[in-house]
DNA sequence: CCCGCCTGTCATTCC
DNA sequence: CAGGAATGACAGGCG
């Protein structure tokens, strides 16, 4: 039975996606979770509000859990599951599962590190190379695992908001006055004139939910709506496809900056470039020295950033929780770092000007010096009597490991990105201080924040070199963490966002799970019978499925479920022998008592009378066999004080008045625990439905961890080749290339490139340390 | 015949 | 306190 549940359950879903393939939005959640009846009336079919159709009956179609072995409606589940297995089929090979990560890190409004900051042509590529598309799934999200995918989106602001024109709240409001007057208008007060109506209702009741049984298939997957509305097919692996418009923007202000370098470099003396690329990587500074040209290089990026506390906190936290997701999407995760073309499009978008080859011999390791401050001014005197920068003279000014973001981000990681893991490690051992420049402003402020955030997660282990070490970690250490995620920063927003979205799409459920234990409350305050379909703390499979004995059901249509005569109406019941009376039409057997309708076959009644007999319940015969006057179905649904006057109305014995009550108690136990078993069949389900969203979100985030990571890895190469690019390029005047260990780049505010001293830009460096933090704090 | 499942019932607790 | 919901346990029927 299960199997089968869980086949309707993908076959929701799966139509679900189709339907948001074909364009109709059915953002049921939005509309379940406010729990406004008539959707779920329209959707799924008449409630049990209207027809007392047995709840396991709804379990089994509206609540999506799969179909019960009982259940007549077989048809339109196999009809279902074949166009579901279609619709499967075209997921799989024409829309092959992406996903779009939108890092709204990147435009968080609240001020976050990187959101805020105004989007140069870096900052915008940074922030598309995120946005990236991942190509074929890697299988994480098979099957069911799409579920949350609209979420995530949705989270990621990435979704049109739902108010896509279908159905407007106002409709719904409309259909749910409409759908009430009907009720009041066709099963209302007569219903209590049960000696005469009753029978036909009772048919009426049993047409009513045969018609539901049709309609009410399609009842979960909600969460799997408008799931591909966010693939974009021609992103895919975009990250170079969406990088050229900043790289356009780079190389420019790159060229101006040349120019610039040119005319009015003052630096000419001194100019010394390390023989090859070695001894350049020998001379990059090592961690420990901090000063080193990738702090430099960086420290721009740094300046805007938040504190290099509360960005790391902030990536633990991540990694916390994504730490657990590695077991499962460990193949994936290394595919993903290992296999990311480590910068190649972007070298090739950075593309020097043909007539200018770049010197290879200058490297950004080289080029690390102090911190760049924008408003250096390359011709103060300070620069010009400064000394050539020593690895000394640099050290002190920052200090390895320190917070300062320049620390966190130079130091440790531009070699580690900008180089291949072997070399970034002997660079970061051998690399003397005194190495070259930073780009200082080569970045946009904005996307040197961006990176120094990421910096510090690729500090925390995203190293390629420390990647399957990183992956062990996440073996080992779990997440646990997903509240953790709800970090103030923008990146750690996103995730948060995005886990929160998950959190909700699992705290629905989780909700629905504790509407169930939480149930008791609403129910005694509807005075009725658990799971009514409006109980507004039953998100959609709950209601549906729950909707079992709705009290204003039971009190006015007194429609009960052992009613045998409506098996007379339900031919494909009667081979039903066990007494199932869940499949059983409504008030199936109190009319045992009641003359039959003339319009019920009369010919076989004797037939007729031995089923019936064979259909009714223990307490039924009993209470034929003392000559209780009135149906069991009023002895068990009546109010109190109705069922008190009813006694009232009669003479009954006391072994009558006791059967009665015995009946009453026996009927309202039997609901209470066809309710029992109902919640707690629900509570496992959503307990696992649960358990799959957690797994979910935790692949998802490792997923995107991975992205952002290999992004940061991208711009970091970047910025590393466009250093390495102008550095190469000037040229003194007596037309040799600077030493980039003497001599650094830095970006200016107004956007010019100043040469400058290394001792001087680490003093610059040493100043902008202090004045971010402030800034920022 | 045994086993597992479903259902009804009882006893009990709680609201 | 009564009425009733909730629930664990048990029994019987059925496939």
């Amino acid at each position: 039975m299960l199997s089968l549940k869980k086949y309707l359950t993908e076959g929701l879903l799966q139509f679900t996606i189709l339907l948001s393939l074909i364009g109709v939005r059915v953002d049921v959640d939005t509309y379940l979770t406010s729990q406004l009846p008539p959707l779920r009336e329209i959707i799924l079919g008449p409630s049990s509000a209207y027809t007392q159709t047995q709840f396991h009956n709804l379990r089994n179609t509206l609540d999506g859990y799969g179909i019960h072995p009982k259940s007549i409606d077989l048809d339109n589940y196999f009809t279902a599951r074949r166009l579901l297995s279609q619709v499967r089929a075209l997921d799989r090979f024409q829309v092959p599962t992406t996903e779009v990560n939108a890092w709204l890190v990147h435009r968080d409004p609240e001020g976050s590190v990187s959101g805020s900051q105004p989007s140069s042509g870096l900052t915008l590529e940074s922030s598309s190379g995120l946005q990236d598309v991942t190509g074929p799934d890697n299988g994480v999200r098979e099957s069911e695992t799409e579920q949350g995918f609209s979420e995530d989106l949705e989270d990621l602001g990435a979704v049109a908001p739902p108010v896509s024109g279908d159905l407007t709240k106002e409709d719904i409001d409309l259909i749910d006055i409409l759908w009430r007057q009907d009720i009041d208008l066709g099963a209302g007060r007569e219903i209590f004139d049960y000696s005469h109506r009753q029978k036909e209702q009772d048919v009426d009741k049993e047409l009513r939910d045969g018609a539901e049984q049709e309609d009410t298939w399609p009842g979960e997957g909600a969460e799997a709506l408008a799931r591909n509305l966010l693939v974009d097919g021609e992103t895919g692996e975009s990250f170079p496809a969406q990088v050229p418009g900043g790289e356009d923007q780079t190389a420019l202000s790159l060229e101006e900056c040349l120019r610039l370098l040119e005319a009015t470099c003052p630096f000419g003396e001194n100019a010394e470039f390390p023989a090859d690329i070695s001894s350049i990587t020998e001379a990059v500074p090592s961690e420990s020295e901090p000063p080193g040209l990738q702090n430099n290089l960086l420290s721009p990026l740094l300046t805007g950033t938040e504190s290099p506390f509360d960005l790391e906190q902030q990536w633990q936290d991540l990694m916390s929780i994504m730490e657990m997701q590695a077991m499962e999407v460990n193949t994936s995760t290394s595919e993903i770092l290992y296999d990311a073309p480590p910068g190649d499009p972007l070298s090739t978008n950075y593309s020097l000007a043909p007539n200018t080859p770049i010197n290879q011999n200058v490297s950004l390791h080289q080029a690390s010096l102090g911190g760049c401050s924008q408003d250096f001014s390359l011709f103060s005197p300070e620069v010009e009597s400064l000394p050539v920068a020593g690895s000394s003279t640099l050290l002190p000014l920052v200090p390895s490991n320190s917070t300062s973001l320049n620390s966190t981000f130079g130091s440790t990681n531009l070699a580690g990105l900008f180089f291949p893991p072997q070399l970034n490690g002997t660079a970061n051992d051998t690399a003397g201080p005194e190495l070259p420049d930073p780009l200082g402003g080569l970045l946009d402020e904005a996307m040197l924040d961006e990176i120094s955030l990421m910096d510090l997660a690729i500090e925390e282990g995203f190293n390629p070199v420390q990647a399957s070490q990183l992956e062990e970690e996440f073996d080992s250490d779990s997440g646990l963490s997903l509240d953790s995620s709800h970090s103030p920063s923008s990146l750690s927003s996103s995730e948060g966002s995005s886990s929160s979205s998950s959190s909700s799409s699992s705290s629905s459920s989780s909700s629905s799970s504790s509407t169930s234990s939480t149930a008791s409350s609403s129910f005694s305050e509807e005075g009725a019978v658990g799971y009514s379909s409006d109980s507004e703390t039953l998100d959609l499979e709950e209601a549906e499925g729950a909707v079992g004995y709705q009290p204003e059901y039971s009190k006015f249509c007194r429609m009960s479920y052992q009613d045998p005569a409506q098996l007379s109406c339900l031919p494909y019941l009667e081979h039903v022998g066990h007494n199932h009376t869940y499949n059983m039409a409504p008030s199936a057997l109190d009319s045992a008592d009641l003359p039959p309708p003339s319009t019920l076959k009369k010919g076989s009644k004797e037939k007729q009378a031995d089923f019936l007999d064979k259909q009714m319940s223990r307490d039924e015969h009993r209470a034929r066999a003392m000559k209780i006057p009135f149906t069991n179905d009023k002895i068990i649904n009546l109010p109190v004080e109705e069922f008190n006057e009813l006694l009232s109305k009669y003479q009954l014995s006391e072994a009558q008045l006791s059967l009665i009550r015995d009946i009453r108690r026996r009927g309202k136990n039997k609901m209470a625990a066809q309710n029992c078993r109902k919640r707690k069949l629900d509570t496992i389900l959503n307990l696992e439905r649960d358990v799959e969203d957690l797994q979910r979100d935790k692949a998802r985030l490792l997923r995107e961890k991975v992205e952002f990571l290999r992004s940061l890895r991208q711009m970091k190469q970047k910025v590393q080749s466009l250093y390495q690019e102008v550095f190469g390029r000037l040229r003194d005047e007596n037309g040799r290339p600077y030493s980039p260990s003497q001599y650094a780049l830095q970006y200016a505010g107004d956007g010019s490139v100043l040469l400058i001293p290394r001792t001087l830009a680490d003093q610059q460096a040493r100043r902008q340390e202090r004045k971010p933090k402030d800034r920022r704090k």
